[in-house]
DNA sequence: CCTATCTTTGACAAGGGTATCAAACTTGAT
DNA sequence: ATCAAGTTTGATACCCTTGTCAAAGATAGG
């Protein structure tokens, strides 16, 4: 290797999801991204070709760590506890934390760009993943209780729910709220008095 | 009234909330709105301001369509009925008609914009009202059946279900499905087998 | 030490959008 | 018919962002 790049990538790809994440994709600009890692605009269309790349980079380090959440929060014995490790884990990817705030799938959901296909089907690949986990983790608990519901509606319910809880998030900025309406429909998913 | 305006002003709010429903309001340019509505880029300056003063007229015009066809949906003798109604207006409002397609509220709820806090007030105002709507309606109906869960629980449980019904529409363009995720929680609401 | 190769740096061109403005125009009222 | 007030029109200035590029710099391999 003779030329070799001086910046720390890990760091461009984090601040860039933060960015992303707080503002969107339109809203961030690469004067942005440079700023925010300490890289020169130069340097960054020359390591990666543009804001777009940069993106689809950040998005699949997202993705991972959103499955790797909630594969960890549904592994619970019960259904109920299951499915408030699921609530707790999306509420707190809404939430953030002290690094980034702001759920980057809805966000990107409703926003519009220029690859909006390629970006689509990430994001159809990414709820995909996590409605097929939250089917095969619920299937055992929902068959040992007395549960109507399959576990594989169920899954989708969870799915278009929890986009809800974050859509809410942004207008409410309450995590009380959103806690509220987690343990209202777990209620209902759960009528049982434990 | 001596300088009298040319254009229809209905048009205009009518492009423009079709416009920034599809788009967004960043998406959106002056010169998109002046091409929509056949009114120079300068007309509408000089009558509305600016872009954020349309989109606040528009916003206007939408707030009151979207409440009165919750009202209507509403209205009807037993739960099951109204839920069904209030899902069914929900999912038509986002799959949208010739004319418009695409959930503004839940689209403004992800976008940044410099005028934040007042369209944020604007989508609070909104859904507070289509909250209180859905509990008003739904209290009377609830008290009649053997149902645990109070109304206002259940409004709340609608609207954030509903924002999430917006999101999936985005990325898998697919009314049946919505259709599924609804009756999925209609289910949940509504044991009975009527 | 030298060199080939990649990276960094800062400047620049181009495009698109917002906003402004003066001049021309329209029209209700007198 | 004339006037005053508001509107239309097209041009223009300005800002922000993207993307490109040549020159300078850095480094592993010889």
């Amino acid at each position: 290797m003779v030329g070799v790049r001086q910046f720390d990538e890990t760091r461009v790809i984090r601040e860039a999801l933060r960015l992303f994440s707080e503002r969107g994709l339109s809203g961030t600009t690469m004067g942005d991204l440079a700023q925010a890692s300490g890289v020169l605009r130069g340097s960054l269309y020359n390591a990666y070709g543009g804001k777009d790349e940069i993106f689809i980079l950040a998005f699949e380090s997202y993705t991972r760590e959103v499955l790797t959440r909630f594969r960890e929060a549904l592994d619970r014995p019960t259904l109920r506890e299951a499915l408030q490790g699921a609530f707790t884990a999306a509420i707190r990817s809404i939430r953030g934390n002290a690094e980034r705030r702001g759920c980057l799938t809805t966000r990107m959901a409703l926003e519009d760009h220029a690859h909006q296909e390629r970006i689509r089907a990430g994001l159809e690949h990414l709820l995909g993943e996590l409605e097929t986990m939250l089917a095969q983790a619920l299937e055992p608990l929902c068959a040992a209780g007395d549960n109507r519901m399959p576990a594989p509606v169920m899954a989708r319910l969870i799915v278009t729910f929890t986009r809800g809880l974050a859509v809410i998030d942004r207008i409410y900025d309450d995590g009380a709220r959103l806690r509220g309406d987690a343990d209202a429909l777990l209620g209902l998913m759960c009528p049982q008095e434990a």
